[in-house]
DNA sequence: GAACGGCGTTCCGCAACGCGGAACGCATCG
DNA sequence: CGATGCGTTCCGCGTTGCGGAACGCCGTTC
């Protein structure tokens, strides 16, 4: 870890790292771990603790030990539910799609199906039958894929959703709907961090797609772009891939956190 | 609202209000808006804000505006998923068993069943079968239907859990197992703040049940007090859901965040 | 194309505010 | 009963955060 410059605000900057420690003790910290994690002086933290209590942030239980407090939860849930992912992902589609030149979904997960929320198309002529508020199973499309890899990122929990839903469409001959074959597509779309359709939804159509998180565990979205198999061999695949993945890397909020 | 005191860290107190004035902007706040809604001036408040982009506490969108930061849900998320209910509540759930002399419970829920994390037993001579670890199902039980009252807040979202986990036990007569008047059982519970057991799991026992948020939306757990039929008369039955509502107010971020 | 208004950003001098060492109060432990 | 370990309080020093004012960069207006 690098030398951090100095803090606009030296106090903010602390209460911040108090914060973060609190939040990795689920059952509270004490004073002094406190102390010794963040290297301050008791006093110090004390008083600012004490102004996080004001605002709900910190809590103290009644052995002393310090607690996140319930405000900061309720505005990240309440935040997280009112994200309004359209509104914070336009900017980046429409970059995606200045340097692209392709169409451009930005799709959620609801059940079995992709819902596309926002669409981009690019000026060259071409026709792809989606709109936004249109729907598409989940297991066939690069949005949809990239979607359920992160939201069951284990095999159970992804063989669940499956059968949850099953039968699973199979619109195309390349579809992937065998369990063990689907639940491999999604180790590999995690290392990868990112997932293609190979003309699996819709023959002749190549898509891919990568997720944003926004600070959550799960993926709020997924982006993804789309083209007719002649524009996208494997490398301008390689291509558009690195493009998109850099494009959600300088969004605001949207790459996942580090763990 | 009252006048507040003087905070304990004035700089500190600006950030997280601030951060409160993000948190109800899904799609941003400008830095107008923020001066005007926190009456500050805009050089405090750039200040201030640059402090808290420094943590991932605030991001900024290309166009200005401002958004709660990834690492503040990040952090929330992650506490959330650490808390430990039991050690959190064992105090309160000990003052409960001081004031009253009774069976406490501490559950959780587990699709159609509770699961019970914690149980102290009152000095008085009394047998209940339940251990920690244990289950029932969820709809007979005064935990469980706390617990279900707020977790599924809608007559709609209560019967697909119903149907989901269909069909529904019925261990005493009392059981209320119908979809109908189990939603309007659940309303009831939501507008008392509270939910009863009249022998419903077991005949001759009587419980009372409230629910602990610690800042989401939904329940984390529910707390309970068992005990015979004979020891609970109505009134006595209205002095116990007092005390434990009381001690639920006076845990740290145990009761609901405020709207 | 000059003047304007609205936006985020930077500058800088004044003093308020946050800083931390030291001392305190209160438990628990040997 | 002294020792230890905890959270808490005090207070004088000087650093740090404060906010008014000015800046730079857009689009808009006339």
């Amino acid at each position: 870890m690098g030398r951090r410059a100095a803090p606009a605000v030296e106090s903010v900057d602390r209460a911040i790292r108090m914060l973060e420690v609190l939040g990795r003790h689920g059952s509270g910290a004490s004073l002094d771990e406190l102390a010794t994690s963040l290297s301050l002086p008791k006093s110090s933290l004390h008083r600012t603790l004490a102004a996080l209590r004001e605002r709900g942030f910190a809590t103290q239980r009644e052995d002393g030990r310090y607690l996140l407090g319930p405000e900061l939860l309720r505005i990240a849930f309440d935040f997280y539910d009112r994200l309004d992912v359209r509104v914070l992902l336009r900017p980046t589609l429409e970059r995606l799609r200045g340097e692209l030149n392709e169409t451009i979904h930005l799709g959620v997960l609801d059940g079995a199906d992709v819902v596309y929320v926002d669409k981009l198309e690019p000026t060259q002529p071409i026709a792809l039958s989606s709109k936004v508020g249109g729907r598409n199973p989940a297991h066939c499309t690069a949005v949809g894929k990239a979607l359920l890899a992160w939201t069951y990122p284990t095999s159970e929990r992804l063989s669940t959703w499956a059968v949850e839903h099953a039968p699973l469409a199979h619109p195309t001959e390349r579809t992937i709907d065998r369990p063990d074959a689907l639940a491999r597509e999604m180790a590999r779309i995690r290392t990868d961090g990112f997932a293609k359709d190979m003309e699996e939804s819709e023959a002749g159509v190549r898509c891919v797609a990568a997720p944003v998180f926004f600070g959550a565990d799960g993926p709020v979205a997924a982006i993804s772009i789309s083209a007719p198999k002649g524009r996208l061999p494997a490398t301008r695949m390689r291509e558009v891939v690195r493009s998109l993945l850099r494009e959600i890397a300088a969004t605001p909020s949207a790459s996942r956190a580090a763990g």
